[in-house]
RNA sequence: CGGGGUGUAGCGCAGUUGGCAGCGCACCGCGUUUGGGACGCGGGGGUCGGCGGUUCAAGUCCGCCCACCCCGACCA
């Protein structure tokens, strides 16, 4: 490609609402524009850098027995009414009508879409397994867009979705992704983990999500150095330390004026926080018997500790929590801020695992500046579920080997998931096994976000001047300067023959052709960084060579004009080599523990 | 949806007390220049986010709306 017919400018300065530096970076070289919120348009060096990973992608699916076909992105509503998310899915999913009014949806995922495939297709458990895989675009309308190419609106992603006889086929088909993904990134060249995370209320035994790590990033994760352990914030487990028991003791009011935290509590009765206990409300939808409803939940919690909102509605098996109002609150009879389960009735109480092992807690008295001393679970109060319901914290305790966690922000880039039969009995997925008894297909879903992907890449590889992608995404393999003025046409020549001479040795080439000063072409050389750098001008010609540099480093060197493209291929071979060595897969790190 | 911020040329920004809409970069033409964002001369480009109001006069004051960014809620 000449640079003289490149349909996209660099730019000297950002727009100002690109704040984060690898998404600012993509703007300024013309990699990506945005159109709107979430929504951007690809330019064509940011269409190569997808274009080589939906190569990685089809490689590694296509190895793992994938089958790429296309599914619609307009998905008529009954399929989506069949499943019930026509229904249970909120405003995040665009709907619209034909102009027959019946109802159509933006795809924001493809399980129905793949459930109706399944259904036509698939009769037999000689059918089984398959693995079916598309590269789509999706369309999420997420009330937050933000970060650039991180989290959007539009995106184009690679769902897979395994088709399984039994429990033992999704296993085989889960773990043939766990490895695939690994191998995904690494050939993308970026640094990932898996996490244990949250499965919902879907039926899944099981999900992983592969997190790039990074400040930029919007989960919290887990970590715990020494066994590997690793898991969404969401989900993680930790191990959790009792106080020492003490004899019970009796209840007794205090008067406690302005105490409506626990901070000034404990501040105001000159005790701990971990010898207080917490009352949240939580408005739950659940469901029973196909009815759904909602119902006031109370999660009782150590003073010291938080809520886990993901695990208290798994405890519940909730389909949805949403923070109760006040007046829902005082309907119950329990005054916010000095709420207590103790002689509280209606309302629906969950307490931690913890609190069974905690004696003489100080708890509300359910009376607007009272509290009870020495309350007690079993004696003062009972509760309709025991559970985990605490958000681990960096510094708990690793519940496989109690070394302290790590707290990081990562961006999650891809997840697995085992589905099991769900949609499949929702929407009729069934097949005859050997003995002729009907059964629902086990399913998988498998997500990596191609954008997203991207913009992790541009946050992992740059610098000041500008991007340096790994040699197996840059939109290019090579860069080829020509500097030359008026004077002599000798550079700009010699650089014409060594671009179709680089090119017929199979190599990418980027030939900046244009008459712009040299300042102005390394400045954007290093701002599309690509791997390699050839530099042509009458000051290398003098001495029989040419200027070769790699983005990642500043040294040049000068090169004997007849070993220019032998010199760069084998560089461009070395640089591929050395980013599959890189990234180191540790299974252990990596979470593979879990299962 | 709540809180905060910003909208003036393609990008970055200035615009005082209400009084001719500007600067840098980018772009076009001519000439000079060519190893780290060159220089000279000449040019083109504006619904000052939109609508309404106040005023002799509005980029500037008032009201409503919209878009974009950040924080939170949210996230199949």
């Amino acid at each position: 490609m000449r640079m003289s017919l490149l349909f996209s400018q660099t730019l000297r300065e950002a727009p100002a609402e690109a704040q984060s530096e690898g998404y600012a970076h993509l703007v300024r070289a013309g990699y990506v524009r945005q159109m709107a919120t979430g929504i951007f348009s690809i330019l064509p060096l940011g269409k190569r850098v997808q274009q080589k990973i939906e190569a990685i992608l089809r490689d590694e699916m296509n190895a793992i027995g994938g089958q790429e076909l296309s599914m619609p992105v307009v998905l008529p509503a009954e399929i989506w009414k069949e499943t019930g998310r026509w229904y249970s899915v909120g405003s995040e999913m665009a709907r619209l009508k034909d102009r027959n009014q019946r109802d159509l949806v933006l795809a924001m995922t493809h399980e129905e879409a793949v459930g109706d495939l399944v259904r036509r297709e698939i009769r037999s458990h000689r059918q089984l397994p398959r693995l079916i895989y598309h590269i789509q675009t999706k369309f999420r309308d997420d009330p937050r867009p933000r970060a650039g190419l991180i989290r959007v609106r539009e995106f184009t992603m690679k769902d897979s979705y395994s088709l399984d006889a039994g429990w033992e086929g999704l296993e085989r088909q889960y773990r043939a992704h766990y490895q695939a993904y690994f191998n995904i990134f690494r050939r993308c060249g970026l640094p990932v983990i898996a996490v244990a995370s949250d499965t919902g209320m879907m039926g899944g035994k099981l999900s992983h999500e592969f997190m790039f790590l990074h400040p930029i990033g919007e989960d919290t994760l887990l970590l715990c150095a020494s066994c590997g352990y690793a898991a969404n914030r969401q989900v993680a487990r930790f191990g959790k330390q009792p106080e020492p028991a003490q004899p019970l003791m009796e209840l007794e009011k205090v008067h406690t004026p302005q105490t409506k935290t626990i901070q000034d509590l404990a501040h105001f009765l000159r005790i701990a926080e971990h010898q207080t206990a917490k009352a949240v409300f939580i408005t739950a939808r659940l469901v029973d018997n196909g009815e759904e409803y909602e119902r006031l939940v109370m999660a009782i919690l150590r003073g010291d500790t938080e809520l886990n909102e993901t695990k208290l509605a798994n405890a519940l098996k909730a389909r949805d929590l949403r923070p109760a109002r006040e007046d829902e609150i005082l309907a119950s009879g329990a005054v916010p801020g000095f709420a207590s389960p103790v002689d509280l009735s209606g309302v629906l109480v969950v307490v931690d695992e913890l609190i069974p092992h905690s004696t003489n807690l100080v708890a509300g008295a359910n009376e607007a500046d009272y509290h009870l001393r020495n309350v007690n679970y079993g004696r003062d109060y009972t509760a309709n579920l025991v559970a985990d319901l605490t958000a681990a914290r960096a510094g708990d305790a690793c519940p496989q080997c109690a070394a302290p966690l790590r707290a990081e922000r990562g961006v999650e880039v891809g997840n697995i998931f085992q589905l099991g039969s769900w949609y499949s009995q929702a929407m009729g997925c069934t097949f005859q096994d050997e003995d002729g008894q009907v059964r629902p297909v086990i399913m998988g879903s498998y997500g990596i976000g191609v954008g997203r992907l991207i913009g992790c890449l541009a946050e992992a590889y740059h610098d000041e001047q500008g991007l340096k992608l790994p040699v197996s995404v840059a939109p290019f393999q090579v860069h080829l300067v020509a500097l030359g003025g008026k004077h002599s046409s000798q550079p700009l020549d010699y650089a014409e023959r060594l671009y179709n001479d680089l090119q017929a040795a199979g190599l990418e080439v980027l030939f900046d052709d244009r008459a712009e000063s040299p300042g102005v072409k390394f400045n954007d050389a290093d701002l599309i960084g690509l791997p390699v750098r050839i530099t042509v001008s009458s000051r290398t010609l003098e001495n029989g060579s040419v200027e070769f540099k790699l983005r990642e480093q500043t040294d040049r060197t000068p090169l004997p004009l007849d070993q220019a493209v032998v010199h760069a291929s084998s560089e461009i071979n070395r640089l591929l080599a050395e980013l599959y060595n890189r990234i180191k897969f540790d299974p252990a790190l990596a979470g593979f523990l879990d299962f």
